[in-house]
DNA sequence: GAAACTATCTTTAGAGT
DNA sequence: TACTCTAAAGATAGTTT
């Protein structure tokens, strides 16, 4: 090889405002990004002490996630799809978030990622062992596999939210004769404390 | 200049695997660290066409959230706001944060992330308007603050979402006498799947 | 005290195996 | 397909403004 002549080119620079074209490189950027995110999110965890939830939906649909912590409560899931008995625990889990003033309805969320997550796993995993379940829609796949202890509990959180939106509904409709529609501007609002990468833009709530 | 005498010292390194002690060291990290990661997870969506949404909860719990798509449901929310005239408020508040697109369920998971955090949000900022909501539980603040249309869409996906579970649940009465508990283990299971950073466990669904 | 700077550390694109 | 290597690109810890 000439000294000159480097043995590769090394990194090159990608335009990360597009899409990559080639099939293969964005199969293969996916993977790698994939995994430096998932590392960084997990060196965000341990250094600030943060809790953490990625989704991630591949190209082709396929479900990723990543999550801190969660070792305990997707074994516990496990533990009590399998023997199911341990209300404790599952109830610690949600006390702990409520200390952490997390918001209800996030803490909910959060349960439900869960769920998602876990029974998105069971559901694949499922389907690797009967094949036959594998083709049908992923939500289904969930909803359906849920555990009989899962279920309940969602349902009784459904029910409760539900009589909350239906309150906020007749509220709507009382008030609906002195509801005018108003339209402003975004741009104008926004620009100050929005901003984006890339065109995609986000918040953070304080 | 002196090449010699350095400037500054340049980017230090710091063992990623131990909490940063002093506080102030955990909130500039956090803020530099979130802020990367938001921009790994935008690059990510647009190199690759993914779908993504981060959750993260600070050391104080404050959460945080990141995804794409939604910058529509964004938009038509900061229009609804700016109809209220109190600006100011929402953009101080504001800061970042980014959407793109998601499967069925986590579409709707987005969606009442978003709903969450819009509420959690203006629930604040009307608290710090009227200070009368201010003691009210913020589960509260949120569902009854929902707009007529927000309430009206939330609504019907619980109420799908709850017949789905209603089927689940006699599908696991019908099953009750012939389903014996099985007992798998989890390490043997996950082990194939599952494998972490420092600690952190993450999965992948395939 | 947030934003900018800069030297250094970390990630990763492309190529090779 | 999945690792490994290399060097450039990119992120960021500590500092300065």
């Amino acid at each position: 090889m000439d000294k000159n002549n480097k043995q590769t080119k090394g990194r090159q620079r990608i335009d990360t405002s597009k899409r990559r074209e080639s099939e293969e490189d964005r199969l293969i950027t996916f993977s790698k990004r994939r995994s430096g995110l998932y590392k960084k999110g997990s060196e965000l965890c341990t250094l600030c002490g943060t809790q953490l939830a990625i989704l991630i939906f591949s190209p082709s649909g396929k479900p990723f996630s990543f999550a801190h912590p969660n070792i305990e409560v997707i074994a516990r899931r496990v533990l009590e799809t399998n023997t199911r008995s341990d209300d404790q625990d599952y109830n610690g889990v949600m006390d702990a978030c409520r200390r952490h003033s997390i918001g209800e309805l996030n803490e909910q969320l959060t349960l439900i990622s869960n769920e998602v997550e876990y029974e998105k796993e069971r559901g694949t995993k499922l389907a690797q062992a009967t094949k036959a379940r594998q083709n049908r829609p992923l939500c289904e796949q969930k909803i359906d596999e849920l555990s009989d202890y899962d279920a309940q509990k969602l349902k009784a959180w459904l029910l409760e939210l539900q009589a909350r939106i239906n309150n906020r509904l007749d509220e709507l409709n009382a008030a609906q004769a002195t509801h005018p529609s108003a339209v402003g501007t975004i741009g104008g609002n926004a620009s100050s404390s929005s901003y984006g990468y890339g065109g995609i833009h986000f918040k953070n709530f304080h």
